[in-house]
DNA sequence: TTGTATGCGTTATCAC
DNA sequence: GTGATAACGCATACAA
């Protein structure tokens, strides 16, 4: 039925007007009379036409394609990430081709290479393979989320600010003890920032604190086995002591609430627990936690908004104009729930105000 | 430096080959001369050559893109199939399009427009919001997964089977009053399969049963209340009884044994829980959760495979070929954890062999 | 084994 | 306001 393919050339001999005509139609319409405007309209509409943007996109040079490069989208925080990011086609219009990254370098190259090939527009990196140093020669609009980004455009969260926020909070309901629990985090990667901003804060407030970086593993069972470890030293180690334990992501924060739950059957007050990230999992746990959340929103809006400026710059001046290196930050919120709650004594009260 | 682009033009310039010997490099090598292949190879080192795929797919009509409308990122299900679908490029080679659906009919189809003016050689819904019958029009090879799919080549979990693997297994256990939550589900959805294979079960084992739908409404707080009140009711009503509660999705099961662990401390002998999905919470709450895998893996693979069948195809023959609509129905995975155990009653050890 | 000519469906540059 | 013509970068039928 409409299986033959309508191009301008059909709609031009259906009209009498020339190809031209048809193609300002879609581009320039304000220079046609409205009659004719009417007569393409319905041509259109007689013949079934559909555009082909490959063609367009190859005669001007605008393919309308943004790329993405996420590690995996398993992980609550990406999926959110990656589902904020598509979910801006309404605003912005950009398609989004999307890879999933963190192999390895040469791989991850090789799809920002077929990503060149269909001469997208603009690259959004998440993943962590690729230094921001080699990213910049790429030459086109990249912005990375939450990754090293040295040499290249980037969003953040705020991760200092976010464990000031989590410790303070865990010191203002009067822990004794401050603890942080993480993983291994690469150099220069913004995460690492957690870490300097609990300890900070601890030092700041004269409170005692330790930081407890572990290898968590790549299996959920040695992440178990871990957590595990770490409950049963403090268990041993500071029982009876006040403990406000501020973790890097939201999972282990859960694995450990549970083995509490298993052990005593509800939250004992020298336990005081705050995760990052606002998964849904903290809402679904046993007690739903205390957490740090990235607010991931603005982060990609942000994120969209500045790939849209550089793209749109792109296109009107081909001149490069070195911009300084934007480095935005958007600042975490911390979500107060059901594993941290002010202890009675003086100290809550005062530390807010002082 | 590199800015300038180069293309076929250049390289023939440079090697004093004609353009077509070049994409023969690229189409055909095997009809070059070694030493042509050497040369040309070299060439594109020197001037540094990056393909321009655009242009390529207009020349030939092979996009290399399919899309993917798909409703949400946010539930662990969808963003695992998302996960896996993307994992298939190295398999494969083809790109992938996303697009959010499950806004309205009309704005889907526009997703849809947009895919085709890029020319996707094939489409994979997971979305509900287009009748299958419509899907059809299109006219490309279009696959679905678990979803409407009557007129049209769809993968889906064999819910039937999943259901009743989870009432037999608690059956099995020692159950004495089978019930099953679930919410409304549209007509013509795959889901609704596991309510039959739920009643068929209890019917053919003469067990007692009660088929539970509520409306969980749109927000995490609307379902835990309705979830509180399942909980509340059958507290009450069937106190004493073994009740064995099999549950349309992992997040209603937790929420339910959140609520009897706050209760109780830990999970009487009296309630036997099976979820839905497998998803990650299902390993991360206080209990791991008994559920049916709906072999995610294998559900996009079979997609792939059978997308990738359809679009080979229809390179070759451009006759329609009528060909029967494909139901392909992937086994899921009962999936024995921590909610559910036999009780010691002779009617376990019968049960299986009966 | 390689070259010539034409087409893919648009946009862009002039010209009228 | 509108039209002719040359790009855009590659593929392909047909020659040689």
């Amino acid at each position: 039925m409409s299986s033959k393919k309508i191009t301008f050339d059909d709609i031009a001999t259906y009209t009498n007007f020339s190809k031209s005509t048809i193609s300002r139609y879609f581009n320039k319409p304000d220079l046609l009379s409205e009659e004719s405007q009417e007569i393409i309209r319905q041509a259109l509409i007689d013949l079934n036409y559909h555009e082909n943007k490959l063609a367009r996109a190859l005669a001007n040079g605008q393919s309308e394609f943004v790329g993405i490069i996420i590690p995996n989208i398993y992980l609550d925080y990406y999926a959110e990430v990656l589902n904020q990011l598509l979910g801006t086609f309404e605003k912005h219009g950009y398609k989004f081709l999307v890879f999933l990254g963190d192999k390895n370098k040469e791989i991850e190259k090789e799809y920002i290479e077929e990503l060149l090939a269909f001469n997208i527009e603009g690259l959004i990196e998440l993943s962590h393979s690729i230094p921001s140093k080699e990213l910049v020669e790429y030459n086109i609009p990249v912005i990375t989320i939450e990754r090293e980004d040295e040499n290249i455009n980037s969003i953040n969260s705020d991760n200092y600010e976010g464990a000031v926020m989590a410790t303070q909070h865990l010191i203002n309901n009067g822990c004794d003890m401050l603890i942080h629990v993480n993983t291994i985090i690469p150099p220069n990667a913004p995460a690492r920032k957690r870490i300097e901003g609990f300890e900070d804060t601890c030092i700041q407030n004269k409170v005692q604190f330790k930081t407890c970086i572990y290898d968590f593993g790549n299996s959920r069972e040695e992440t178990e086995e871990t957590i595990k470890q770490f409950f049963d030293e403090c268990e041993k180690l500071y029982s009876g002591i006040n403990k406000g334990i501020f973790f890097a992501n939201d999972h282990y924060a859960i694995k450990f609430l549970n083995l509490i739950f298993k052990k005593y059957g509800y939250l004992p007050d020298e336990y005081q627990l705050v995760g990052y990230d606002n998964s849904p999992i903290a809402q679904d746990s046993i007690l739903k936690l205390t957490t740090v959340s990235q607010q991931i929103s603005e982060l990609t809006t942000e994120a969209m908004r500045e790939l849209v400026l550089m793209m749109e710059e792109r296109k009107k001046s081909s001149s490069p104009k070195k911009i300084p290196i934007l480095h935005k930050k958007v600042k975490p919120k911390l979500i107060i729930r059901d594993t941290t709650k002010p202890l009675n004594n003086i100290k809550s009260l005062t530390d807010g105000s002082m």
